[in-house]
DNA sequence: CGTCCAGGTCTAC
DNA sequence: GGTAGACCTGGACGC
């Protein structure tokens, strides 16, 4: 294995980034994310660079992010490839408001290691995608329509001019993603004519949340869930992803017989802006914690 | 074999 | 603004 680069887990503000507890969606080469689940020893990856396609693998030692593959990209590729990386594992993100918010905080503390880092795929349009296909379905419908849309794209996930041009008989036939189909390729269309730029949402000098969630929510096939969960992906951690899921898991942990959305939401307001992000790990600490 | 529903969303009242 | 009903798909059930 070649090494392509090294980062420091550190995030922004100096805080530590706990490999093993970054929240991480599992499943194959595309990574199809919403399915958070606790870390494996290492990430796989296909990336394209040019014609070529890099299977990268990404894994801790020391404190660091070791980025290998079998053999040495372009600099040209390598570069893309850290850029790609960073956002995934979103190093450019402060989280130490967050750990300084939670450190005397009886139900996650825990957390202050470094954990409550949220994998992202490399494009927020890829997160959109995938969000999409986290939908009114079960998650293995979800694993069947990413990877197809992965080995349209040569097991690498396609870009959206790709996407675009992707007949929706392919949608329909192959990728069996029923009425999704037609959204995702929607979208990709937008994106790839330049009329929509999903990456610039993750800056937050031009767009606040409100401004980005009515972006979001504009999209077909983004609803208020699909929206919390693609602004938790942004690191925009303010929105609870509220749903079939977390409701139940919610009611348990908790203790409750039954609970509103706006009584979950009163509950994690003293989060503050990182209260989809308590949230999170409020419910997922069985998976997390040792 | 029919019905339900899975980490929802859209449309039409 | 709030809420039924439809919606692709396919696996899990009850009959």
């Amino acid at each position: 294995m070649r090494t392509i680069c090294e980062l420091p887990l550190r995030g922004a503000g100096g805080e530590p980034i706990s490999f093993s507890r970054t929240i991480h969606s599992h499943g194959c080469a595309s990574l199809p994310p919403a399915r958070l689940e606790p870390s494996p020893l290492a990430y796989h990856r296909r990336f394209r660079a040019g014609r070529r396609a890099i299977d990268v693998t990404m894994r801790e030692r020391k404190s660091r992010l070791i980025v290998e593959s079998a053999s040495l990209p372009s600099a040209r590729a390598a570069a893309a490839i850290e850029g790609a990386i960073r956002r995934m594992f979103r190093f450019d993100a402060d989280l130490s408001p967050f750990y300084a918010r939670i450190g005397c905080d009886d139900q996650l503390a825990w957390v202050v290691c470094g954990a409550g880092r949220m994998l992202a795929s490399p494009s927020v349009f890829e997160d959109v995608v995938k969000t999409i296909c986290t939908t009114n379905c079960t998650w293995s419908a979800t694993l069947r329509m990413t990877g197809a849309l992965s080995e349209r794209g040569g097991g690498a996930f396609p870009g959206a001019e790709e996407l675009a041009g992707t007949p929706e008989a392919w949608y329909r036939d192959v990728a069996k993603m029923g009425y999704r189909g037609a959204y995702v390729r929607e979208i990709a269309r937008a994106v790839a004519s330049g009329e929509l730029d999903l990456d610039a949402l993750s800056d937050g000098r031009r767009f606040d949340d409100a401004a980005v969630e009515a972006i979001l929510l504009a999209l077909p096939g983004i609803g208020q869930y699909g929206a919390a969960h693609v602004m938790q992906l942004l690191g925009r951690h303010r929105q609870l992803v509220l749903d079939s899921w977390t409701r139940p898991k919610y009611r348990r942990l908790a203790g409750k017989k039954q609970a509103k959305d706006s009584t979950i939401r009163r509950a994690f307001a003293r989060y503050g802006e990182y209260a989809g992000l308590a949230f999170w790990l409020y419910l997922t600490r069985d998976w997390l914690e040792e």
